[in-house]
DNA sequence: GTATCACGGTTCGGTGAATGAACTAACATG
DNA sequence: CATGTTAGTTCATTCACCGAACCGTGATAC
């Protein structure tokens, strides 16, 4: 295929790494993942995806291990999309690649002020905590909304949800108000989601 | 624009980010300036980029702030692309990606190495020397062939530039032998490029 | 028990970007 | 004067993205 993804002829993992990240949405679907994102219907509400284009990029990252399809219930059968292990580790590039649009595109000041959830304190360069000094892996970063983040752009559920402290990989909570925590996907059953999806952009 | 570079709507830096690097080929392009490539021939040789996408790209880039057009010869007026310092601090999110398909996308090994030249240790993750601790800028780095690498894949002048150790930013040699510190911009003149550059790929 | 809705897609026609080949401009070389 | 080099531009074709419509399954409303 000589348009598309693919960089034939270039023997170097970065090309690779293209190959399986580079096309239109794709980064963007693995940031959504790392914020709690994992539901088709949030995924293309919170980024006016074509839906087609969402299915091919989703099937492609699962194929490409990064992402997990995961049944979380059965009654209607319904799947899921989790980061890997191995799409875990795209956090230091992906964050490495935010900073460097934080300095340089952000006209207002920073949109989204990244902390260690335990601690508190903002994250350096390379997710790096400025108190602890450790190397803060996802898990246990938190999102803040920074001073300039427009609060009147989005109002789809994942938008809301982004717009007051979240931590990373926590579901989004499936209508406003809801505890993140207490979502369950043991115990199934069709969960009723707000009208609000439906208002998005 | 629907279709195309823009991300409309998304509030967020990384999104930004990605309007500026996220089309196909540019962040190849970056890539190879990082590796002292610097004239339209060379990408073009190296990266089999169409003529007509590559020019878009560096006018894009320069737009951007990450490459400066430069003129190095006015006999025929010759301009060259070189990263700013703002280009320049893509090394961080650009090794982050790299290291990430060296460890998932390269079943053969590394297929280059990266190294501290004034010290000759190995990269960690975030540009990190492993003896000196300190974090190293493109400047210092060297790229050496790793045992992932096929040698006989391409046989472009910044293929073969790369195929042996190579200080980051430090021009591509014009010929093969040339010592790549013999390059000048102030003298000019109009530098003979050796029948290698045709016979690529 | 029928109608409607929610979710997670697939299908399809139209559009615009990427592609590769050909062409151009400006100057140098032999 | 013919040819070559570099850095493009132009153009027809191809292909991926786009948006709207449609589909299947099961839940919910009436």
């Amino acid at each position: 295929m000589a348009l598309g993804k693919n960089y034939d002829g270039q023997d170097c993992s970065f090309a690779k790494t293209l190959e399986v990240l580079g096309e239109r949405w794709t980064l963007l679907v693995v940031r959504d993942a790392m914020c709690g994102v994992r539901r088709f219907a949030d995924f293309q509400a919170h980024l006016d995806i074509p839906k087609a284009v969402l299915s091919q990029r989703l099937s492609a990252l699962v194929e490409a291990g990064v992402l997990e399809r995961r049944r979380y219930q059965d009654a209607p059968p319904r799947d899921e999309y989790v980061l890997t292990p191995v799409g875990r580790e795209l956090w230091v590039p992906l964050l490495a690649l935010a900073q460097w649009g934080e300095r340089h595109l952000a006209a207002n000041g920073p949109r989204r002020l990244y902390h260690h959830a335990t601690c508190g304190s903002p994250l350096e360069p390379y997710s790096v905590c400025g108190t602890c000094g450790r190397s803060v892996p996802l898990e246990e970063v938190e999102v803040r909304p920074g001073p300039g983040l427009r609060d009147d752009a989005r109002t789809d559920l994942v938008s809301l949800a982004l717009r007051s402290p979240h931590r990373m990989l926590a579901p989004i909570p499936d209508k406003m108000g809801e505890t993140p925590e207490g979502r369950s996907h043991e115990l199934g059953g069709n969960r009723v989601r707000g009208r609000a999806a439906r208002a998005a952009r």
